[in-house]
DNA sequence: TACATACTTAGGAGATTCCCTAAGTATGTA
DNA sequence: TACATACTTAGGGAATCTCCTAAGTATGTA
């Protein structure tokens, strides 16, 4: 159907997961090392189910990981999933930058040109 | 309320128009130069009004930028906004790799002080 | 002027999101 | 055993999202 075709619904989840700032909120507190539920909720108004499901849905997308010890389950990061997203970005500013650069060949091009 | 409090509606916005595939796509398609709205419509089976929705999306979080002339209006990339997502991801790389070496130094020093 | 083209506006249906309260289960502690 | 702690499950409500159809406006063309 599309030429391009970057339906890849593991990419949408993982830009989707990003887009609230509560769960952006938790993976930086997770790049510091990993922490408890509560731990992570502390900081929130929000009711605690409401403040689990954000985790859920973050390792849902693979972007953390858990494990349950006793009562306490703690959250850790996994940063593969994060390279994901950082690489399409990346591989856009490229493709960008290429454009730039062959824009700047052709003005340069028609200069010489224009000089003869 | 936060400790880090990254609620930064635009960046909010630019995740959340990365998390669909069309809109990526479309993203993709501008990298390679500026097209009309019926360009950049043409390989999706999506009614029209619902295709230009999304262009609406890209443009309210400045991802894009457009102008009509006459009848076509043409759309272009504009890649700061697409900058601001990818420093939010770098930033956490560093965090996630700065944390790998402070724990890479504190195994380094364990393994030392035990050879003593 | 008549007709086609390129959007644009209006309104609506169904799914999903993001929050809530109330009540439950499993585990550690006195 | 009684109680506190740390989640977990169930269910619901308002707002938003992603698509649709139908009809409108503005511009170029014969």
């Amino acid at each position: 159907m599309h030429s391009t075709s970057s339906a890849q619904p593991q990419i949408d989840q993982i830009f989707r997961a990003l887009s609230d700032p509560t769960r952006r909120d938790v993976v930086e507190r997770l790049s510091a090392g990993q922490a408890s539920v509560s731990e992570l909720a502390a900081p929130y108004a929000m009711a605690l189910p409401s403040f689990v499901e954000h985790l859920r849905v973050l390792e849902g997308c693979g972007l953390v990981t858990s494990q349950k010890q006793g009562r306490v389950r703690t959250y850790s990061l996994a940063p593969q999933q994060l390279k994901l997203a950082e690489d399409w970005l990346g591989r856009q500013r490229k493709l960008w930058e290429g454009r730039l650069d062959r824009l700047d060949a052709y003005l340069l091009k028609l200069k010489k040109e224009k000089r003869q």
